[in-house]
DNA sequence: CTATAAACCTGCTGGC
DNA sequence: TGCCAGCAGGTTTATA
């Protein structure tokens, strides 16, 4: 599943190869993944464009083009932007979009669940209007995060996954921030104190951050514009380890269900009521 | 307003 | 060995 981490590692990549190359043609194999426009008109929309920036919003990949439009991918569950030489083909292409030096963007997607549209720059204020603060953007501070937990009754496992609060984490990330922290996902998001608010903030950050730098986390799908794996899946230290040790005390990780999504946590470390343990196990911070 | 649930999709897993 | 129900989850839309 691409989350922040993922997305901005493939743009960083793109950054480094996209910038400056025009835009030959784009084709459509998948209409319903184009939002907003016909598929006549997205592929008009791209065709002769130069390429002049990468950026990133939460999980959306922005390209801006020269004439002030931007192409917006967002990947969801099973999408990968791959970068291929002209001779190469993919399984799975919903959009390929041909440069003026004969490789090819490719836009492959399984399960047919993300989107791309093609918006003017000055729309996306108003498009990303209810996109939550960037968590690796300095204006991300502690005091953002309470503010924005403030007020909800509901888990915080639900909370961190929710893209008006923070944007950009997803199932993964949010496990492992929780983690970090030493917070049980069913905790109401309202009742952290501000110490754990300020363990979440650090866990956030330090989990986004680890991700990037190991190329992005890579269980079946996931594969970055090169077509490799991240490696970031073995710096994991409770997603998808139900059963398995826990990493600092060595209870075996349990699985939950919160708010429709899968969840773990370790019960030991990440305790449902603060200092409400058996007395047998120390709170411990993540260092 | 908050919040919960279903729908969108198809490859993969596990049970029999 | 083979079949198939059910799971996986980001976002939007619908409903309570």
């Amino acid at each position: 599943m691409p989350e922040l981490p993922e997305v901005e590692f493939v743009a960083r990549q793109l950054r480094d190869d996209l910038v400056g190359r025009r835009i030959r043609r784009a084709e459509v194999f998948w209409p319903r993944a184009i939002q907003g426009l016909g598929v006549p008109e997205f592929e008009a929309g791209l065709a002769g464009r130069v390429v002049t920036a990468i950026g990133r919003r939460g999980k959306y990949l922005l390209i801006y083009l020269d004439d002030g439009a931007v192409l917006l991918v967002h990947r969801r569950m099973s999408g990968n932007l791959r970068l291929a030489a002209s001779d190469e083909d993919e399984p799975y292409v919903r959009v390929a979009v041909t440069l003026d030096d004969g490789r090819r963007l490719l836009y492959t997607d399984p399960r047919k669940f993300g989107r791309l549209a093609l918006a003017r720059a000055e729309e996306l204020p108003a498009l990303f209007a209810a996109l939550g603060p960037e968590p690796l953007d300095p204006s991300f501070t502690v005091e953002a995060l309470a503010a924005r937990l403030a007020g909800r009754r509901g888990p915080i496992k639900a909370a961190l996954v929710d893209q008006s609060v923070v944007a950009g984490l997803g199932n993964i990330y949010a496990d492992e921030a929780l983690f970090r922290a030493g917070i049980h996902p069913l905790r109401p998001a309202s009742s952290l104190d501000p110490a754990e608010v300020a363990a979440l903030h650090m866990g956030i950050v330090g989990v986004l951050r680890a991700g990037i730098e190991h190329g992005g986390t890579t269980f079946s799908r996931y594969r970055d514009a090169y077509g490799e794996s991240g490696t970031n899946r073995q710096h994991l230290e409770v997603y998808q380890r139900t059963g398995e040790p826990c990493i600092r005390c060595g209870t075996p990780i349990e699985r939950i269900v919160v708010g429709q999504r899968g969840t773990h946590f370790c019960p030991s470390c990440q305790r449902a009521r603060p200092f409400s343990g058996t007395g047998q196990a120390r709170r411990r911070r993540a260092t």
